[in-house]
DNA sequence: AATGAATGAGCCTTCATTCAT
DNA sequence: CATGAATGAAGGCTCATTCAT
């Protein structure tokens, strides 16, 4: 009994899986507001309405979507590894992980922005909310962590970690747009610059921070 | 006669702003694609074919909009005035120009979000995209020369154009979502950190220039 | 007070006409379904609105324009002439007078197919049914005159008559939805072989009447 | 299993046939243009949405109805039989089959007049006019084949089936509209002493044949 | 006579969702 | 669990027509 329902259970799991995994590529493909219930199925190999069974709206799909997006950059970030005992590279390994994720996944950034911009048909949205912020800022700690550990205060190092997500995400929306390419700029190598003078600027350890004059304009 | 037609021109204009105000308050509460002309036009209390002879379609509506409001942007920027021969006072008054338009109207930032919304600008006419590009361009542009006569050179100035852009845009997304809150920040005082930075950073004639360590952590 | 009168109506005709005018270009280039009300106004100068001064509705537009295509018809068939005494050519010039007409106006051949098969609409269609009924038979008519000098009776006169009509309207219709084609022939040359055989059937001063066998097979 | 799955498609095929029944009665009514989707699917005890599972859309509708009917006739042509050794009466035969099947079923005629209505076969699928050209010359070449049968080269066995389709099509046209009636004629009779003539015309064994002047204006 | 605003019905189509089977 | 039929609301848009001016 115990070990069929376990079965079941994990039976059940695979194909919510599979069906995510459809719903993933259908999203990449049409966009968070092109895809349909019926696109999705198709490709997971499904009629509409049997996704009901896995999912109990679009949204849900939208939702699970998106906390496993959240995971897997939180995960990434927690990956992302730098010599010990110097807080200026951990600073930088970190920025650089969330920022990569997203920028080398513009669509786990789509799934963000669209829960940004006011989806919320249907009131579940408030936990999922609660829940991007939560993973969100969990994923963030890291470079708020390395910043104390340059020893910034408290406060300061909250400011300065909400200003380097606030740098990273105007690059990254700049870029997903194309509008980056107006400027002549590359997100990337902006995002970099950021990230050397923040460490520049308070990590005494930092190399070139003697000599801010001489590479002023240089990348 | 020619007063008669010049009243009528003038009511022609009239309801055509107005249906623009309610396609306004629409869009900002549904998004440019979960508003529908039929919501507008009940919004203007106007049937839906009934604004089909003030605009040729939806996206019409939505690039009045967008070009009125980047000409309201521009008007303001183009108003910010700063000492004569003062380049960093200037960079500082053109930026929170920008800035400060966006921050207080964020019907207007929406607007422009949604042309970058769902990704990409999809289903926007290409004309509409350069029209928008342009006159954005246009309203950065005095920023950039402030840069230049700070002394950067052209694709110096460029770059922290596009990077105080990209600052900018970052927070008033952060503020716009309510995102900034999580952080315990507020996106004014952020950005004037970051213009307070580079302007210190760039202008020989700026004060505390010689003291950075000093205010390192006040806003 | 009078001559004003008179002055008025033919102002009133002449702006109708040019109405009509209007509308027989938009008909043309559109068909008959395709026309709208606005398109005719638009091609006529005016305002959709001010088209209902001259006409009720736009199934009268159809109407004046359909009476007016019989009268070119009619006209056409009675400036058709023959040799006196001489019946079977006759015959052959009339009946290639409103083939022709019809041939080389298939706009006017689409007013009337449309009529045939069944716009009506407004209930003002029996009339005009009975208008269209009445110019075409009196069009076709000189026809069954000559049937009728070549010696037939009046019932055979009008059997052969309504024969050859029929046979003409099928090769136009396959002329005009471009199915001539698939046969490899022109709508004219078979009409003119019918023409041609039904002269030298009933008439007996036609050349050839003698030897049928031999161009059995010629156009 | 495999009954269940029987019994829906035949239930599956059933209701598209239940469809397709309502959808001709309303093509017949208000033709093809004015036909729509909402109407069919009231007609057929739907709403409009409904029919999207049946239908990719109205064309395929028209177009599914057109080649069934179109089946039909093809079946009905090659179910003619005439005595083996007897081109004249095959013709007959064959020509009466194809008319017969127009006359007796006039919605079917406005299915293919339709194709034909608005002039130029416009908004209908390429493929879709191919379809109907295909099916069509195919249910007229036994005609063809009698007349080279009766003797005639290729070129004029074209020529006369041709001229024999106009012929039927013209007939069935007037019939169709009532203006048949204007001529005081009857549409059958007509088109049997068209075939008889051609008969009469090309085959050596016609009875009558040496006697042509004694019935010239019999039915 | 003419305008231009406005209506209201209609168009084809898409979609998330429900439900009997 | 899965299907497939069906719904009902909504979407952008067109159009003949009316009417105050």
């Amino acid at each position: 009994m115990e070990l069929r329902q376990q079965r079941q259970l994990a039976m059940s799991d695979t194909r919510r899986a599979h069906v995510l995994d459809a719903a993933r590529r259908v999203f990449a493909d049409k966009g968070v507001e092109g895809a349909s219930i019926r696109e999705i199925a198709r490709e997971a190999g499904y009629t509409a309405g049997a996704l009901y069974s896995y999912f109990d709206s679009k949204e849900a799909i939208y939702g699970a979507l998106l906390a496993e997006s959240l995971d897997r950059l939180l995960a990434e970030v927690q990956a992302a590894r730098a010599p010990k005992g110097q807080p200026g590279q951990a600073l930088a390994a970190k920025a650089q992980a969330w920022f990569g994720f997203y920028a080398s996944h513009p669509r786990d950034l789509d799934l963000g922005f669209y829960l940004v911009n006011g989806l919320a048909p249907h009131g579940l949205t408030h936990e999922l909310d609660r829940a991007l912020n939560e993973r969100l800022l969990e994923a963030l700690r890291p470079c708020e962590q390395a910043l104390e550990d340059l020893g910034l205060p408290p406060d300061a190092a909250a400011r300065e970690n909400a200003a380097l997500f606030a740098h990273g995400m105007g690059l990254l929306l700049l870029k997903h747009t194309g509008r980056i390419r107006l400027f002549g700029q590359a997100a990337e190598a902006l995002f970099a610059q950021y990230v050397d003078r923040l460490v520049e600027r308070f990590d005494p350890a930092a190399p070139g921070r003697t000599l801010p004059q001489r590479d002023l304009f240089a990348d």
